[in-house]
DNA sequence: TAAATAGTTGAACAGTTGTTCAATTGAATA
DNA sequence: TATTCAATTGAACAACTGTTCAACTATTTA
């Protein structure tokens, strides 16, 4: 009879929703979530912290052919996690933003932990 | 004539390869994101970071149909991010780790500062 | 200017994902 | 025991995603 859980109760509810953050920033968190979580995409971003490098050497470092890449890196691109400047025939991708490279390292780290 | 970009040569790349994590580590980080990377599991995470709940208190929190919720929970169930203990008819679920949640954090607050 | 090289782009396709609906399970209560 | 409530599960379906292929653009070199 006695009400364990305070579900029912709609003022908690709302007291949870209250405390969350608002609507477009969760879709932001998921969207960059998304390009995360993607292998090839993951792969380019780990590569383009060890070396500023053109669309040819990404494409040989993830063994992935070149238009993969390319479609990928318009994905990152547009996302500002790359930025792309042109030097000669090639176009030479960096990271946009070291920063970003902090998640990475904490997801490392965390299932570097949880595997032993 | 001059070679500019380093990608045609091969150990360039086996240098930049070798510096990787491995692949199953890239897959189990991807596995990571792609969870995150949904804004119903994202959502239910977030609200049992604020309280431990059953699935009808999640359902109505994140606005999404019982059904849909139990999905999802059995997603991240499997992935070690959520709990479940049973009480009575209510199944109530909470985070694994709360160490996970530095990531979420991470996340946030890195859209917060692009945003002003 | 013509050919070659590096990269981009769009359409198409297969594979994956998330929700809904209906049926089912498990636990408590009348 | 039969009923009710809470949650889970499987099948089906639509929407989305990532790769490939072919065509195209931009830059350099012959």
């Amino acid at each position: 009879m006695t009400k364990i859980c305070d579900c029912g109760n709609d003022e908690f509810i709302a007291g949870v929703k209250k405390r969350m953050p608002d609507d477009d920033l969760i879709i932001d968190m998921s969207d960059l979530f998304k390009i995360f979580g993607d292998g090839t995409r993951l792969r380019i971003l780990i590569a383009l912290e060890k070396e500023e490098m053109c669309v040819e050497g990404i494409s040989k470092t993830v063994d992935m052919s070149l238009s993969a890449v390319s479609h990928q890196l318009k994905v990152l691109k547009d996302a500002k996690l790359v930025k792309g400047r042109r030097s000669g025939k090639q176009v030479y991708y960096s990271l946009c933003d070291e920063h970003i490279f902090m998640l990475l390292k904490t997801a490392e780290e965390h299932l570097r932990e949880e595997r032993e």
